[in-house]
DNA sequence: CGTATTTCTTAAGATAGTTCATTGGTCGCA
DNA sequence: TGCGACCAATGAACTATCTTAAGAAATACG
């Protein structure tokens, strides 16, 4: 019901006062989400940046197999959306889906556009968390040309522990670019070891 | 020796008056560098957001068996940098280095800082070329976990034809994560096919 | 509680990619 | 003209990862 989780992720970059907080109220939308439900579907334009409050996500990708490849998860206080596809308005060609139950926080292109023009600093905010998007990202390719699978699932182990403990294996082999079986071998391999 | 070129890239977002230009004049520093200099080395914070006029630079990584790995190319109208590393101020792991003899602008942290603070739109500039290369960099991750060697090379000629052509092909296989010997392979593959 | 569904594990054979050593071509430069 | 550095190509042996198929274990949900 309340977005204050959302002014709270802002407020740790910048205050707001309570005008700009109104501004929020006035252009936030509350929902709730059960498991498997998918905010986003591949060959619609993506119209929410979603904020999450609770819950898990996955936004991924389908190849010309039918492969699911996961490029990324958001959990509490996480955004995740299509980005090109939010600023464009062209057809996504993702799937965004809710892994666990989820309440999230959502604002449509045109509220943001607004909330942009009506509190300017937001940009700066948005511009710093992108960045640090940007590097985590950055990371990611990094680990993907010059580790192994076995390494990257180490890393991946050691950096998002949380993560690693709430998702099915299966999702974490996607996401890292194995098959499932590979990764069990290589759980195999660290437990004998 | 002038600025114009960076101008002209913040002016095809927003347009700028006479002041906001004289600012720019005064914060940004031109430089002509020789094929093989580094503007940053590991071990080093990472000082500048380096915008390229001409040439050619490429960002990577040292493994601990001493391999390197490129992670990003940066030609005419770029920019350049280890974000991270430039907002903390903490030694960046990461080098970049000029592949041919190149033209740069440069704005030092202080000075950017100074920019925002003095011209606020520039925060929805950056905004929005960080959001366009978040994309860029996901769709990236993206070949990388679902796609062959092959098919990661095939897209790269397409999606960067010029650099495809500037660079050898064994910064392209680091590129693509994959050995110059395996990379001279698929071209064989693809040459009698 | 019981059943359907999803997830995990195992293993054998196939394919993708690496490693190492070698060779030949090209270019800048003394 | 020739030397040295860099780049592209090749083949053989090796290692990483995938594919397929099957059964076992865990979990969702009526």
């Amino acid at each position: 019901m309340t977005i204050q989780p959302l002014i709270d992720h802002f407020e740790s970059y910048l205050p707001f006062d309570e005008n700009e907080k109104e501004l929020f109220q006035s252009r936030v939308t509350h929902r709730s989400l059960k498991r498997r439900h998918f905010i986003l579907q591949e060959g619609f334009p993506c119209k929410h940046y979603t904020f999450v409050v609770e819950g898990c996500f996955r936004m991924f990708a389908v190849d010309t197999k039918g492969n699911e490849h996961n490029i990324k998860f958001a959990i509490e206080n996480d955004w995740i959306a299509d980005i090109g596809s939010f600023h464009s308005d062209k057809p996504s060609k993702l799937f965004i889906e809710a892994i666990e139950p989820a309440v999230i926080l959502q604002i449509e292109q045109q509220d943001l556009y607004f909330l942009y023009t009506h509190i300017p600093k937001l940009n700066q905010i948005l511009r710093v968390i992108v960045e640090d998007k940007y590097v985590e990202l950055q990371n990611r390719v990094l680990q993907n040309i010059s580790s192994t699978a076995l390494e990257r699932y180490l890393t991946f182990q050691e950096q998002y522990p949380t993560l690693s403990r709430r998702l099915p294996n299966t999702q974490i082999a996607s996401y890292l670019g194995i098959t499932p079986e590979f990764l069990s071998k290589l759980r195999k391999d660290i437990a004998s070891s």
